[in-house]
DNA sequence: CCATATTGACTGATCAGTCAATCAATTATC
DNA sequence: GATAATTGATTGACTGATCAGTCAATATGG
């Protein structure tokens, strides 16, 4: 509301949008602070000013990421109705058309790989990967797998988003985000049969 | 056998080694020649003398990285009888001990990175990916698979593997290759079943 | 006027790549 | 077999460029 403080706000927006697509193009976390601050048509020293130094900068970008990708997914969660329809959710959630670009995908791919050497990235991915293993086992559970088998499976599940992700991301051939969903459905469709059937061994399968 | 060549390849070895060493503890790509020389014991002039540049040595790696897992997945594919087997076969070698280590999966996921930026590089994984892509296909087929759903089965089982990587660069507990192989296995399995049930609606699934 | 926004100019550090100069080994010549 | 010529190995010192971060000075809005 205070003008100064919106206008502050603005800024740092703008930064981090900047940030992100500079990202992306180069694909490449070596990225100047000068190029981030010249394509948000400001000077090198004002990103200073607002973000304490590049680790911020970066980080804060990484994080106006992560949170878009969780808004995405607790969006579709809300309209999901029974468990089986939640992990749908989930997955559509991760591949969202709004984080499946190439442009976004890149950038994933070289936050995962600065987490490798920043303590901070590392700790934002591990709310990421926490967040989605813990929406997975809890609509696991709710169709009857145990504790064990929920973990197993939604961390098969994670991975393999994880992985289709990656392949997009260097991949020629552009896929579509329904391509991708259909790839980690079609996993969990193997996945949850075998649960059913193991838990049901009296033929029963759906 | 000419000793001037000996030594020069004794060198170019070591390099790359101390290449590979340098970018798993430092977790990044963001390696100076002069750091990866030292380690080598040599001046970092020595490196531009006997790589053209940096690139060519951070290349030269992935490519040593590269030939040392194909080697693992061919070795291990020759023991195999079976096409089952060989699925397995692929499977165990993309996860054999001596790449399945937390320094080696840096390297990894660095070198994923790069190739978002550096066309060798993704010339390098992209060969990585139709070997590994290729060798799926042609067991899948064996196994009764038609072109199309081989390839789906390929393409999600490839990806799993590299998600299963991705998340082991990253994780705080570390997995075993065993786990990993198991995670794999487990969704060829679900995939399988699920093959087989098409083709042969008759009940009989083994 | 005051506070905040904003900048240009600067600094200190880092690094890839170059180069001319040694050093070692191999080969050619007598 | 001794010696000179040639080639390759190796280095330290240097350069040119790049960049993150600083700071003092200036604009701008309230």
């Amino acid at each position: 509301m205070p003008p100064a403080t919106a206008k502050a706000e603005t800024r740092r927006r703008a930064l981090i949008g900047a940030a992100l697509r500079e990202i992306s193009d180069r694909g490449s976390l070596d990225v100047t602070v000068s190029q981030i601050a010249t394509r948000a048509g400001v000077s090198s020293a004002l990103a200073h000013h607002y973000f304490g130094g590049k680790e911020d900068l970066i980080l804060a970008t990484m994080r106006h990421l992560l949170a878009e990708f969780g808004e995405g997914v607790v969006c579709r969660l809300r309209l999901a109705e029974g468990p089986r329809a939640r992990l749908s959710a989930i997955i559509a959630g991760s591949f969202g058309p709004e984080q499946f670009h190439r442009a976004t995908i890149s950038a994933w791919l070289t936050f995962y790989a600065k987490a490798l050497s920043s303590p901070g990235a590392s700790r934002l991915l591990s709310v990421y990967q926490r967040r989605l293993r813990s929406n997975l086992v809890h609509a696991l559970r709710a169709l009857g797998a145990d504790r064990a088998e929920a973990g197993r499976i939604a961390h098969g599940a994670g991975a393999l988003i994880d992985g289709v992700y990656l392949r997009e991301a260097l991949a020629g051939p552009r896929t579509t985000p329904e391509a991708a969903i259909a790839v980690v459905e079609d996993h969990l469709d193997g996945q949850l049969a075998r649960l059913v059937a193991r838990q049901k061994p009296n033929g029963e399968t759906r």
